[in-house]
RNA sequence: GCGCCCGUAGCUUAGUUGGAUAGAGCAGCGGACUUCUAAUCCGCAGGUCACAGGUUCGAAUCCUGUCGGGCGUGCCA
């Protein structure tokens, strides 16, 4: 049972009904929403607008409604306050009708399936897969999976594919570093060690000489001209003008923080040099490869060009390469039905630059092929002056393979916001090449910051690896686990750390809305107080504990759902806020952000402490309410299992 | 320069086509343990919703301006 889904269609009746009221009524019914209790269960507050609109008093326009609402097998009489808000108190009956129905349904717990179910491709985490993947990684893999099982929980067909970076010039390094540095022993050993190795060493070297030849003269180059920018603002004389001098002020602040971060960029970029030239196997190395940074785009652009023995390399790598982020998937409970990389849609590149040409939409500018937007400044260029194509091909060639395949009503996108402008231009683009019938979404996040509130790097400043972090969220789980008096063994005490350790990461990422930055913070995220994934996880291990006091099964309690009495207020909220399950998946899916999940979840595991507090379950004054009670305890621990499930977060028994 | 996003309690934040007294959590203070797991619960305190105008029955939310911050911006992804 949705309440508000069903509350609302029993309002379109209504409104049809209401004189002079004409259009549509979904805009009208977004009015009516869930109240916080005060007042009643819900609210209805459309009778203001409608008010204005018709010209009549709202407090009339609401009374008009009620009398021709039926909602009595739902609600007690409503009630009209203030300037015409329509209150809604669900009926008891209906609330233990509804309990009873959700705990039959073994599948969605009463949470209804979609009525119009849509084709959903979901297009997340999509790593480079030669380079270990990073703390960036995170959100992307798991705000991208949660909206994907919410989705399909709520009935959707949803297909997940993983737009791996499997084509690009990370293969030239490692091709470069197998035909320079390979220890053939490590690679038949450890291949993805070795490989990870030649892939750092190239890349050290190569940064190494960009740093030389062009990054370092061209920082000092841009601090000099800063220098010389602070120098002029801080001699200008006060024009007297308040309003200029203060803005003449503040343009110098800000240009002595840009010199600052320009110097730090600096030193970044001497210490780079500083770990070559201060080893000797390096520096020995680098002198010997003074032009690797060319040669590695020369064997990128070889294996582009199909040549054999880089295709045979990019064919023996690639499955090691695989493997290595499958086990990050694994560790985190992920997976895609589809892994459809850049390489494969190497040969439909070209195509994708005929077509735009024959349609007149791409045009030849400065020797690269461009599409020029109505409304963006800059062109979305597809292909470039030396002939290779870029990101925005693949990205073209991907959705109309998306839609010849599988024919979606959406494609979501869950990438983080800085490539904000690609997708509008991709998407504009696309819509002009016959799309306009699908949804095309980027569901765009902010970025992980320290907590320093600067992007979250080591600090040597290079990206924080994935695996390493959440390993250090397991060991720090561990001393929750070692704490709890009801683990036994070593093992036991293991997996639960394991649970919450990667439980707390993906939770404190899941919890905040997906458009802001985030901080990262270990003692946050496995805080055993709070809106933490432990909070939920040790919730659900309490219920689950009722069950063995009392000896029966969760089957055995729920069987006690026919008959629940919700006669405390504590109980009655419980029941309420179970029911309430269904709104949260839709809000979730509205607008595709799961801390609206989360905030749920959170909110019903406080409703069941107050009611574990106030209610007591085996100790319970009769039989039957013990059996309702340990129903309601039961329903709660489907709902937080379920719910968490949705979010890729596993539940322990115990702990 | 131009474009996009953001500014809510000491900290982390919820609040989306405008709704009733702006909700939480952490930290702080005060209560409740011969326990159904106190790893919990209850209460208190803490807010000029960055600032200034405007729109109206009503604004954290919409509009304008100001201040502060982040990101992006023709050949990386």
């Amino acid at each position: 049972m949705n309440f508000l889904a069903e509350i609302r269609s029993r309002f379109a009746k209504s409104l049809h009904s209401l004189t002079g009221f004409e259009g549509d009524v979904a805009p009208v019914l977004e009015q009516i929403r869930p109240s916080d209790g005060k007042f009643g269960d819900y609210q209805a507050n459309c009778a203001m607008p409608l008010g204005k609109q018709l010209g009549k008093p709202p407090r009339e326009i609401a009374a008009a409604l009620v009398e021709s609402l039926d909602v009595a097998d739902l609600c007690e009489v409503p009630e009209i306050a203030g300037p015409g808000f329509i209150n809604l108190k669900i009926k008891d009956e209906a609330i233990t009708t509804a309990l009873a129905a959700a705990a039959k349904d073994t599948q969605h717990l009463g949470v209804p399936q979609a009525a119009e179910p849509r084709c959903m491709v979901v297009d997340y985490s999509s790593p480079n897969v030669a380079k270990p993947m990073h703390v960036g990684h995170i959100r992307s893999t798991v705000i991208g999976a949660a909206i994907a099982n919410v989705l399909r929980f709520l009935g959707h067909k949803v297909i997940t594919d993983n737009h791996i970076g499997d084509w690009g010039t990370q293969f030239g390094m490692i091709i470069y570093g197998y035909k320079h540095f390979v220890d053939e022993s490590a690679l038949a050993k450890e291949p993805v060690a070795e490989l990870s190795r030649l892939y750092k060493l190239v890349n050290s070297l190569v940064e190494y000489h960009g740093a030389k030849t062009s990054g370092l003269p061209a920082i000092n180059e841009r601090i000099a001209k800063q220098e010389q920018t602070v120098a002029e603002l801080s001699a200008a004389e006060p024009t007297g003008d308040k309003k200029a001098d203060k803005q003449a002020a503040k343009k110098l602040r800000q240009a002595e923080a840009a010199l600052g971060d320009l110097r730090k960029e600096k030193e970044s970029i001497e210490k780079k040099i500083a770990a070559v030239d201060e080893d000797a196997t390096l520096a020995a190395m680098a002198a010997e490869h003074a032009t690797i940074g060319r040669a590695v785009l020369d064997e990128t652009a070889k294996l582009h060009a199909d040549d054999v023995t880089n295709k045979e390399l990019w064919n023996k790598f690639l499955p090691a390469c695989m493997d290595e982020i499958q086990k990050t998937y694994d560790r985190l409970n992920v997976s895609f039905d589809h892994t459809l990389g850049e390489s494969f849609y190497h040969d439909r590149l070209a195509a994708v630059v005929t077509d735009l040409q024959q349609r007149g939409l791409a045009t030849e500018s400065d020797g690269a092929m461009c599409v020029f937007l109505e409304g963006f400044a800059a062109p979305f260029i597809v292909r470039k002056q030396d002939g290779a194509f870029l990101y925005s091909t693949t990205d073209l060639a991907t959705i109309a393979y998306r839609l010849e395949e599988w024919q979606p009503d959406a494609i979501l996108y869950v990438v983080d916001h800085r490539q904000g402008l690609h997708f509008e231009q991709l998407f504009a683009t696309a819509k002009q090449c016959g799309c306009e019938n699908v949804e095309l979404e980027h569901v765009s996040f902010g970025t992980v910051l320290g907590e320093d509130g600067k992007p979250y790097k080591t600090r040597s400043g290079s990206a924080v690896g994935l695996m390493g972090l959440l390993d250090e969220a397991v060991d720090r789980a561990r001393a929750i686990a070692d704490e709890s008096p009801v683990l036994t063994t070593d093992d036991e005490r293991q997996q639960v750390a394991e649970r919450i350790g990667i439980g707390g990461i993906k939770y404190a990422d899941l919890a905040h809305n997906r458009t802001s930055d985030y901080t990262f913070s270990y003692d946050k995220m496995l805080a055993m107080n709070g809106n933490t994934a432990a909070y939920m996880q040790y919730s659900y291990a309490r219920v689950r504990g009722i069950f063995g006091k009392a000896k029966v099964t969760e089957e055995q309690a729920l069987a006690g759902a026919d008959s629940i009495s919700i006669d405390s207020p504590e109980e009655r909220a419980l029941a309420m806020q179970l029911l309430r399950f269904a709104e949260a998946l839709d809000k979730v899916v509205e607008d595709y952000r799961p801390n609206h999940l989360t905030a749920y979840l959170f909110d019903l595991a406080q409703a069941y402490a107050t009611f574990f507090q106030n209610c007591p379950v085996i100790k319970a004054e009769t039989e039957e309410l013990k059996s309702s009670r340990l129903a309601l305890c039961a329903l709660s621990a489907r709902t937080l299992e379920t719910g968490l499930g949705l979010l890729g977060i596993e539940c322990v028994e115990r702990m």
